[in-house]
DNA sequence: CCTACTATCTACAGTAACTGTAGGTTCAAG
DNA sequence: CTTGAACCTACAGTTACTGTAGATAGTAGG
């Protein structure tokens, strides 16, 4: 194998990440210390290109950190089963479709406001009334929506 | 007016918001400073509680404490025209639908992966198989899910 | 008055997952 | 040999809180 070596740089633009996260997942031991140069810099071949992209990839479909790592810690053992892939897969959609639940009553919530202002003044502004007085919202349509992965 | 006067902690529990947060609240300027007692406890009255159920209410949409200011302040001069208001509440209501468009496609996304999983191990997994290769996603359906309020 | 116990006070650290900045090397091209 | 881009470390900042430590205040019972 002829394993051609590169900078940071290049890993940054071929795996869609920025230099200083790569840096970050490297801090946090998402990603293993890499090869340095003579002159400290780091060095990367095509592996780490596939590994950061898995990473990125999981990233992008909403994984937490620690969820990316199981997945990663997986992807690492061919032979082990695939039902622990499943479940975290699984856990996520979960998790997706309560986040689009909550911000779907939002929605309602917001139109519903939207729709009693007729214009005017402040003073009988119905959505700054509305905000005031939680009892005028649809029954409990809505709360605490803020956490989030 | 007999303004009744009453210690943090009931503000907290009428207002459904928690001690730590009302003190940073104050803080960032959300809030401003109460009356304080001769033993330096904050001291506050009605009034408080209306305002900061309405920062809750607010947060609760959604809203984020950029957005709440604006609200506050617009609560605060009802002569001014409610068109502020709409266009602050139509904003969130424009963010928390495209929001939910992106949590969609994430969702179709896991879906068709979990789908495609047939048990057996890691190494025949078809959903490790997808975090690696972005190219075996649909389209460009997902990216970038992760700024939020 | 003394003792418990709860509530409150300040100040600061921690959370998630990065992003940005300052100030200094290294490297390749001209 | 100089210029400029790319790289290095270390640390601060982001959002909206939450948690902790250690000290003080207020209240009820004995």
């Amino acid at each position: 194998m002829n394993a051609e070596l590169f900078t940071i740089g290049r890993l940054s633009r071929e795996a869609a990440c920025n230099v200083q996260t790569i840096r970050y997942y490297e801090q946090i031991g998402l990603l293993p210390a890499p090869l340095r140069s003579s002159g400290n810099q780091r060095l990367y071949d095509e592996s780490w290109t596939r590994r950061l992209r898995f990473i990125r990839h999981a990233r992008d479909l909403g994984f937490d950190l620690d969820n990316v790592r199981i997945l990663l810690d997986l992807a690492d053992d061919p032979s082990k089963s695939c039902e622990a892939v499943d479940e975290v897969a699984g856990g996520q959609l979960a998790e997706v479709e309560q986040r689009i639940r909550d911000l779907q009553a939002l929605k309602r919530e917001l139109r519903r406001m939207l729709k009693l202002c007729q214009g005017g003044t402040v003073a009988d502004c119905r959505i700054i009334e509305t905000l005031g007085n939680h009892d005028l919202c649809i029954a409990d349509t809505h709360a605490k929506v803020h956490a989030r992965p």
